[in-house]
This record gives C-alpha cells, structure tokens and sequence, in this order.
RNA sequence: GCGCCAAUAGCUCAGUAGGAUAGAGCAACUGCCUUCUAAGCAGUAGGUCAGGGGUUCGAAUCCCUUUUGGCGUGCCA
C-alpha cells in the first residue's frame, strides 16, 4: 500500500526541514521560525515534478523576500538518500524538484508486487460503514435518477473499500404506509377496471397512473379471473400489494443486477413496524421527554433549529410518520447494528430533509456523533433531447426507466457516464446516449485495455514474455511519454484517497482517462516491437502494469476491462 | 420570503485545505497507418472563470453583494 504521492511530499517537507536548520546554523536565514509550507504537483512539466511553496509562505516572518529564502534552502538541500535529484528555484519562490531513476522504478516495483490491490489505502482500516442508496420507491420501476444514484452509491462503496474500510451495501425499502396503501389502492382500481369496464371503477384521486400498475392488474386478472371482484375493498388492496410489492421488489433485484449492483442487505421497513422498533423508538423520545402532544398528534422538539422545526411523530390516527420510522431506521444502524459511520445517498429532492434529520439525529435525543452519519446530497439529472429538457413525471407514468435505458445503452457506457460529482447537475442527453461511438470516454480507456492486451499477446507469440522487475533495467524508460506514465499510475492511491474523503468517486474517472491518455502518447512515440531486448523488456513491462492500473480503476467503477475491442 | 446546490471555451465538463501562462473531451480546421489495434496520436483555433466589491505577495478557488437556473420549505417518503 505505497502512496508516492504522499512518500514525496514527505520526503520534500522533511528535505526543507533540514535545510532550514542548516541555513540557520550557516547563518543564511534567521533563527526561531516553523518552516511550513504546501508541496503540490505542478500543471506544467516544466515546473518540477513537484513544487514546495516553503520559501513564499515563510517572506513574511522572516522579512526576507521569497526568492533569497528558497536560495538559501536550496544551498543548504541534501539530496543523497531522496527520491529527488535535483531542484531549482522559480517565479516567485517556488522550489522546484525532480524525481529521480529509482523513484520511478519503485512505483513500477509497487504496481507489479501489489498487483489487483495497487491503489489500496489503509484510511478506512477497522471502520465498519455502511452505504444506503437506490432505496426507490417498490411502488414502481426505478428511473433515471436511480441510475445516477445507483452508481454513485455503488462506486463510492467500491471506493471506500479500497480505502480500507469494511463496506456494506444497503437497499432500505419503503414496504410500508401510506404510499404502499395507495398503491394496493391503484393496483385494485385496475383490477376492478378490467372486471366491470374502464368507467365503471373509479381510479384514486392520487393514484399511481403508470402503466405499470396495469400490467400488475392485468397479471392478477390473467391468473385468478375476477374472483377477488367481491371482495371487500381493503382486502383486496391488501391481497394484491401482497403479490405486487414482492414482484416489484425481486424485478428492481433482477434489473440491478443486470446494472451490476448488488445489495449485501435489503432491508424492509416493515419490520420496524412489526417488531415494534419504531413504537419503541418513538416511547424512548417520549420518555426522555422529547416531545410534546399537539392537535392529538405526538410531536418531535427540534432543539437546535427551533420549533418551526419541530417534526410529526405519530398522527392523530395513530400512524407514526416516515420521520419517526427514519429515526428508528437509523437508530438500528447506528444501535443495533452497530456502524461506525453511515452515509445515505440522496436525491436533491431530500436535502431539505437531510439537513432537519441530521441534526434530530445528532441532537442530544438520539445522541449520535455528526461524524458518524453523512449525506450524499446528488443533483437531479436533466434528459435533454434534441437540445430541449425532457420533462419526466412518475405521476403519468411517462419515465423513462433504468431497465429501458440498460436497452438502448451498455451498462459500461451508463455506469461510466452517471459516475459524475455529486453536487452538479447531470445532463443526460437521449440522443447522444444511443450512440455507443467514441462520443463516450469509457470506449477510450477500454479501448487502451485492449491494445495493451493485444500488444502483449503479439509480443508473446514472437517468444517475448513480461519479465519481473527484477530484471528490467528501470532506468532505460526516460522518455518523457514513458515518465509521464509511470507518475500517472503513482497516483491511483491518492485518488482513491481523495475520492473516500470527499465522497466523490467520479475521481476515478477522470482518473483512468488520463491514465488512457498517456498510455496512448507513449504507444505512439515508442516502438516495443523491434527495440533492444533491454529496452523491449521495459517497454513491455510498462505496457503490462498500465493494463492492471486501467483494470483496477475499472473495477472500482464497475466497467469491463476488455481483452479485445 | 427563507434554505440547499450550481453558473468556467460553441456544447458537456475538470480545476476549491489560495499558487506560476485557467485545462480536457466533443464540434471546426491541418497533418500522421506497407511496421505492436487510427475507437489512436500530433497540431491550429476557441475564455471579461455570470456581474460588482473585499481579504492576500498571489483568487476560478475564501468573504460580502447582485443576477440567473435547479431543488426544497407536507400530519407524502
């Protein structure tokens, strides 16, 4: 788990360290100051591999202009020993280093001994999180909003598991109240249309009016006729969201799967119902004097954004609301079950929601940490087609859903594509999407999977295997395509770093499409068939560690890394 | 009204614990395949970082303000 990035920061602010304390002993620089400063990786090559901003930060205090401090650390740098072999001073003050032969040649060493676990980090190590996202509505198909929020959550777990910590995937289903209710009720509506005629059953005021629930009544209709026709209503709606609700739920299974996600829990809100959790919950707010009774119905006291804030917890009717069963959701994360830190993935249709719930839950009534329970808060996704926003709306019926997009796109372009920053918003543009053409970035990288693959395989049909490191000579790939390369796949652990803790896993996107990027320059400027055997031997190796780095990151998105394209 | 998120090239977007001349892809234009995959590479062109103030040696990045857009502000979830 070797993270150069951070190996030559280190090494940069301990060099400068020490060179402050000589400078002062040879008199060069005054006395009694902390030398401080950001060592970063420059834009430009020309800049240094990296850059310290040492000098600058310290003009101040030591009322020296910038330019006469880094001069006199740089006379006083000890380089032996380092992964650096040279700095130089520029523009302001910057400190300017260059990496040296056997840094190079120890990331290459690291991504040929680490293999399918190069990029790993121990940030997360003995933390147990849990990541809850989809969590759509079993009252019908998941749409494109769940397919920006499936990979998200998926690709931020697959993050955090390479970060160290012990993931576990969690889809919370909603199996309970009054939107269940109305669907049973929408369901019967149908059925009842399909027995007596279309106008002689009245449909729900704010039924569900997809097509979907026809063909849910359709199917009971189909199999058991119109015997459910005298029924009483309520038993009827019950009947049938007893059939409808684990119908939809192994489809939404069946269409994730297909989206490779794969749940390690689906957990049903009814069960909090049923074993009392959430009137136990709700009892415990109660007793420890959390809330208050109003117009016969049991409120929640928000003590930290006040009492227009203040939250139902249990109607007058005696059903509890979706906030008191989200308490108690949470409460058997955090309680029962015992996560370190969780973190829910979210529509932007919810933040007001998230912000009121976080704080009742870190409030002293529930008593949980802040730490421990963060909310990834995505942005709504926008379909545009021909250049015009696609209004979509659950209530007609007129989605366009997950699994039909999984029809007309591949799951590789898709999942590449929703894999965008949290916070902004997405436009997704139909008539773009259908093109599976180089228009998508995903085809780019794979494609540079696949060359390599192929480059590996032609190699060895002329008898050339890859050799271990042990008998490259390192030190042959100077070429600037070659260093450009081997600095890029340095970086996989840092960003795997950044991406845990920002919450972002679109990092590793842009990632791998740069890592593609510089293969492909480097594959143009050198030959590998017909060099020196030496050089052959390097090419070849370098070739072979890049194919792992792509199909790791790869595999962090949940993409396919082909062998032949 | 109040709250959250955003505004960067013609289009889609990177770039935020403040750093050097603001980047990439697409679209446009010019080159590169008798040699390892041209789904590739090299190059040209394209910008008042929404506007205005402030902090700083230094601001796309931090603060204030204005404008524009999305979402929220339910005894729905």
């Amino acid at each position: 788990m070797a993270n150069f990035i951070d190996i030559a920061k280190f090494q940069i602010d301990a060099l400068l360290r020490a060179a402050y304390d000589k400078a002062v002993s040879d008199k060069l620089l005054p006395d009694g100051f902390d030398l401080t400063g950001g060592v970063e990786i420059p834009r430009e090559t020309s800049h240094g591999d990296y850059a310290a901003t040492h000098a600058m930060a310290a003009a101040r205090a030591l009322k020296m202009p910038p330019r006469k401090i880094a001069e006199a650390l740089a006379a006083c740098l000890v380089l032996n020993d380092s992964y650096f072999s040279r700095c130089e001073i520029a523009g302001p003050g910057f400190i300017n280093f260059y990496l040296s032969d056997n840094w190079y040649r120890d990331v290459l060493c690291a991504v040929e001994s680490e293999g399918q676990d190069f990029g790993r980090c121990d940030i997360g190590v003995g933390q147990r999180v849990m990541v809850e996202f989809v969590s759509a509505n079993p009252t019908g198909p998941m749409t494109i909003g769940n397919a920006r929020g499936g990979v998200l959550g998926d690709t931020l777990a697959a993050v955090l598991d390479m970060a160290g910590y012990s993931v576990s995937r969690e889809f919370y289903v909603n199996d309970a109240g009054n939107q269940v209710e109305l669907f049973g009720r929408s369901i019967e509506a149908r059925y009842m249309q399909l027995c007596l005629g279309e106008d002689n059953y009245a449909f729900p005021e704010n039924g569900y009016h997809g097509d979907d629930i026809r063909a849910l009544a359709a199917l009971l209709f189909e199999r058991d006729g119109n015997k459910y026709a005298d029924w009483e209503q309520d038993a009827r709606s019950r009947a049938f969201v007893a059939f409808a609700l684990p119908h939809n739920i192994a489809l939404m299974k069946q269409h994730l799967e297909r989206y490779r996600i794969r749940f390690d829990t689906w957990f049903l809100e009814s069960t909090l119902h049923e074993s009392g959790y959430v009137a136990e919950t709700v009892a415990l707010l109660e007793t420890n004097g959390y809330t208050y009774v109003k117009d016969g119905a049991l409120w929640l006291k928000n003590m930290e954004l006040g009492a227009d804030k203040d939250e139902v917890l249990r109607r007058a009717n005696g059903f509890y609301t979706y906030y008191a069963v989200d308490i108690a959701y949470h409460r058997n994360k955090f309680v029962e079950r015992a996560f370190d830190r969780v973190i829910d993935v979210w529509g932007a249709d919810h933040h007001g929601h998230a912000i009121r719930f976080k704080s009742t839950m870190t409030s002293p009534a529930l008593g949980i940490n802040p730490e421990r329970l963060d909310f990834v808060i995505m942005q709504m996704v926008r379909l545009v087609r021909d250049g015009e926003t696609v209004k979509v709306s659950k209530r007609t019926g007129k989605a366009l859903t997950l699994n039909d997009l999984l029809d007309e796109i591949s799951v590789d372009a898709c999942r590449f594509f929703f894999n965008a920053k949290p916070d902004t918003h997405l436009e997704f543009d139909l008539g773009l999407a259908v093109r599976q053409d180089s228009e998508n970035p995903v085809y780019y990288v794979q494609y540079a999977h696949a060359r390599i693959a192929s480059l590996l395989a032609a190699l060895k049909g002329e008898g050339h295997d890859v050799l271990p490191m042990a008998q490259i000579d390192g030190a042959l790939l100077s070429h600037e395509t070659e260093r450009e390369l081997v600095k890029q796949l340095s970086l996989l652990p840092e960003e795997v770093k950044l991406a845990a803790r920002d919450y972002d896993p679109s990092r590793i996107n842009r990632y791998v499409v740069e890592l593609a990027a510089r293969f492909h320059r480097f594959y143009n400027a050198c030959r590998i068939k017909g060099e020196a055997p030496d050089m052959l031997a390097a090419r070849l190796k370098l070739a072979e560690l890049v194919q792992t780095v792509i199909r790791n990151s790869l595999s962090i998105l949940g993409v396919t890394a082909p062998e032949k394209m």
